[in-house]
DNA sequence: TTGAAAGCGGTACCAT
DNA sequence: ATGGTACCGCTTTCAA
């Protein structure tokens, strides 16, 4: 009784068939009352947790994304992991973070892993990997990648296709880069103001949102966002 | 072309059985060097990723852990989550993160999301979430949990049983623990070193190695290890 | 050394 | 409204 019960011994207890438990857990309309019950009451002493790993299997897509983070230990990443944690929900995903801890190889580990698990998008902060790697891992999986190799490189892309609404999580993850990145100047001390509005208007001129773009295989870049660098090289103030 | 490349596909452009590509990937010996070859480049060009997930469903096991932090923002807990992730990786195992933005909703969502993907293990840092829970949840998975609930309470636990080698892990955990702590006072200001000592002292004292269990169920609480409370209250001084 | 086939926990289509 | 069954990608006997 401490090994993970299964579909199928939920469906034994509650003397149905597994398509019908099947249907009850993801809350299908056309089942009776009764037998609603019974399932959802074995399912309860039974603590069946569906098992997404094989869902995703049958399904084909697995309704997660993963999080990748370079260094979590930057405070501004941290910001944007919640938001884009909170959006990913928002958008019906379930976020599972990983980081590579500014170690190379580790960093390519900690994706890979993502990948394997078969997330169905992926999103990358800071990635310091190679360019050539990130850009195969887009080709396959919908990517949003924002970052910077080096001060003076910066990014802010996707490729991807629209199997998934990859698209909403990536609004979001605009919106909210914006709103978090006006969120750590707010937080500054005097002297900031004029920086941000000056940061606000290259971003509008560069119209980031008209880089977003879902194209399978597609990576592209967009250098010259010269405000978030200066803000992530700052971090909030003290 | 774009579509993801499973066994089979390998299998096909290799010119043999699923079953050996299988044994190919997971560097089976009794593998001729041609096949192997042969399925290694196969494998190359198609950018052929083995599904952890569709592995994981056929040997009831997958290798991964979860490791749940309820405020990453807490510099503590990032190191601590940097040790942790070594030390899962050190065991062979592939860490995943997830974190609950200090919502005890979401807290839960986030555990759950880790369970349903099948985690092997599951570290618990700091949860906030009703202790009848975690209890529920560490009977059914090796599980350890460290943290407090609140300021006076505060519990080193572990649950679970030998399937894994989640006791590598776990003993990882605490020297990692003892070490970290360690380090973060280490960086503390003149007026740190009495109590430092004291807490390690206090360490030694209670002696937290004996207070690690495999018991498959159990779940242990061990109160009184002031020391850390004391350094978690305080985090690194400014 | 290699392949065929069953099974892992679900989903979904087709009947009934 | 409910059940039977094939299938998802991979591992694992069991034979050949």
């Amino acid at each position: 009784m401490s090994k993970k019960p299964t579909i199928k011994d939920v469906a034994a207890r509650a003397g149905v068939s597994n398509s019908l438990v099947s249907l009850v857990m993801r809350g299908a309309p056309n089942v009776s009352d009764a037998r609603r019950e019974a399932v959802l009451e074995a399912a309860r002493e039974l603590g069946y947790r569906p098992n997404r790993a094989a869902r995703a299997l049958a399904e084909q897509r697995s309704r997660v994304v993963g999080v990748f983070v370079s260094d979590f230990h930057n405070p501004f990443f941290n910001e944007m992991v919640d938001g884009l944690n909170a959006a990913a929900i928002e958008a019906g995903y379930h976020p599972i973070m990983n980081t590579g801890s500014l170690d190379t190889d580790r960093e390519v580990e900690a994706i890979e892993t993502l990948i394997e698990l078969q997330v169905d998008g992926l999103i990358l902060m800071a990635p310091r990997t190679k360019r050539s790697y990130i850009e195969e891992v887009a080709s396959r999986i919908p990517t949003v990648a924002t970052g910077f190799s080096s001060r003076s490189e910066l990014f802010d892309s996707i490729a991807g296709d629209e199997r998934i609404g990859s698209a909403v999580v990536v609004d979001h993850l605009v919106k909210l880069g914006h709103r978090d990145i006006a969120h750590v100047h707010g937080r500054s001390a005097p002297g900031a103001r004029p920086r941000r509005l000056q940061y606000e208007r290259s971003m509008r001129r560069h119209g980031l949102e008209d880089h977003i773009r879902a194209v399978p295989g597609d990576f592209t870049e967009q250098g010259g966002i010269d405000g978030i660098t200066e803000i992530l090289d700052e971090g909030p103030e003290p």
